[in-house]
RNA sequence: GCCGGGAUAGGCUAGCUUGGUUAGACUAGGGGACUGUGGAUCCCCUGACUCGGGUUCAAAUCUCGGUCCCGGCCCCA
């Protein structure tokens, strides 16, 4: 037997029914907000991704060469793919470009709960603008993608790098050791930030001072604790996103975020029931179009977890359940077959989505398999209302039955 | 990449400690009891020891390695 490949899965009619529902919310949620849908390549060249991330990508990109020698990589996110395309094709439209998608993506990565070497991205950018109306904007949709989920137990962190960019700046780390210090302060292991940027020649106060900047976390009272022109920029965030009615968010100044090109305000989503691979979200803003060769243009995006998402919805015991066939069409012995198959595209030409039975079952046992897939209604062709042109349509919930004319057959099913 | 726990029909499992019947049950699927009425009951059928090597008269069981899954670390764009 062959199976899956380490870290992909295959869906199920069920599971991909629930999944295609599922999107097509967060879809109906991007449209509302103004977003429209695109569709990038699923590879890349390798070069689009390591400019984006950096070299140290590379040991976790599905790459390799093709047939004409071309270095591939598979994509392991789909910003950069966005932004590539906005560059080529988009750059003139009217601003600010709006744009969302969803697919999958591919990392080299040990699987584990909440995390394949497939998975599925739904992901939005806002280009052409980075302030805090169309912060506010992204956060809101992102924040709205989840309510539409159902899901209950989640918390927004929206933190600022640029704020503390500077002051590590300021202390006088050199730029290209900032990442550095900001992955330790990411994971806050203060234990061994200190010593390094005691390494670096920064004293004791100004390391205190980094430090009790990570540290502020809470609701929007702290940001009379930020100063400057990031505690105020996020002072009007937040008045944006509790005018459009959304207050469950936490400000924390120790939301780091990997990447240089964060320029501004960075937020993540968290699911605290999915343990290690809590994050569900993950965005903020940036400039990343001059690195493919376009002019430097200001976006905010954000991406969602999908299959996270889905795992966290689980948890919380969120039901889908799978739709049957609206009719299924039963011919009471093998002479009516013909007829069968006419009602059942009567049925299907007027829109309603019927089955058949195609195994020659008997009327007992065709019930019960209408009753298995989940059928609202049994329509049973027999002998005796075959004469006066009608059906007998069985309610599969409560068993009642009535004779219904084949004309109005697919009227009455679907005005029940 | 590192540490640890797992894997028995489509699903859920018994058996493994202490090697020895035809690998058992439940469920599912197909058929029948029942020639035009389902979710009940009964009967029949289908269907599995993750893969490969080793030990042994004999391996689902002991052992080594691979694969895949799960928990944690690294990473997490």
């Amino acid at each position: 037997m062959i199976q899956c490949p380490r870290g992909t899965r295959d869906f199920l009619p069920d599971e991909m029914e629930k999944r295609r529902f599922y999107e097509n919310k967060l879809r109906d949620t991007a449209k509302i907000f103004g977003f429209r849908e695109i569709e990038t390549p699923i590879f890349e060249e390798a070069e689009l991704f390591i400019l984006r991330s950096g070299p140290n990508v590379l040991k976790e990109l599905y790459a390799f060469k093709d047939k004409g020698d071309r270095d591939i990589a598979l994509r392991p996110e789909m910003t950069a793919p966005a932004i590539r395309m906005f560059v080529n094709g988009m750059s003139n439209d009217p601003k600010p470009v709006k744009i969302f998608y969803f697919g999958q993506c591919f990392r080299y990565e040990r699987p584990q709960s909440g995390r394949y070497r497939e998975f599925f991205q739904f992901g939005a950018e806002l280009i052409g603008k980075a302030a805090p109306e169309s912060d506010a904007e992204v956060i809101g949709m992102a924040a709205s993608m989840i309510k539409s989920l159902g899901l209950k137990d989640y918390k927004i962190r929206i933190g600022h790098i640029g704020v503390l960019r500077q002051r590590i700046s300021d202390a006088g780390v050199p730029a290209e050791r900032a990442a550095e210090v900001l992955q330790k302060l990411d994971k806050k292991l203060y234990d061994e930030a200190r010593p390094l940027l005691e390494s670096m020649n920064v004293p004791g106060d100004s390391i205190d001072d980094i430090f009790s900047l990570t540290e502020t976390v809470g609701g929007t009272e702290v940001l009379e604790r930020i100063p400057g022109e990031a505690g105020d920029y996020l002072k009007q965030v937040t008045g944006y996103l509790s005018a459009m009615g959304i207050e469950d968010i936490e400000i924390d100044l120790g939301v780091v975020r990997g990447l240089d090109y964060y320029t501004g305000m960075v937020f993540e989503a968290e699911a605290p029931a999915l343990g290690a691979e809590k994050q569900i979200c993950g965005g903020g803003s940036y400039t990343l179009s001059e690195l493919f060769g376009g002019e430097k243009v200001f976006s905010t995006g954000f991406a969602i977890g999908f299959d996270r998402i889905l795992l966290a919805m689980e948890k919380e015991g969120i039901k889908y359940d799978p739709a049957g066939p609206d009719a299924y069409v039963i011919p009471v012995d093998d002479g009516l077959r013909l007829k069968a198959a006419g009602i059942a595209a009567l049925l299907r030409r007027s829109g309603v989505s019927a089955d058949i039975d195609l195994m020659g079952r008997k009327m007992g046992k065709a019930l019960k398999h209408a009753s298995s897939v989940r059928a609202k209604y049994a329509i049973i062709i027999g002998k005796e209302e075959a004469g006066s042109g009608s059906v007998t349509v069985r309610d599969m919930n409560t068993g009642e039955q009535r004779t219904v004319g084949d004309g109005e057959l697919a009227d009455f099913i679907k005005n029940s």
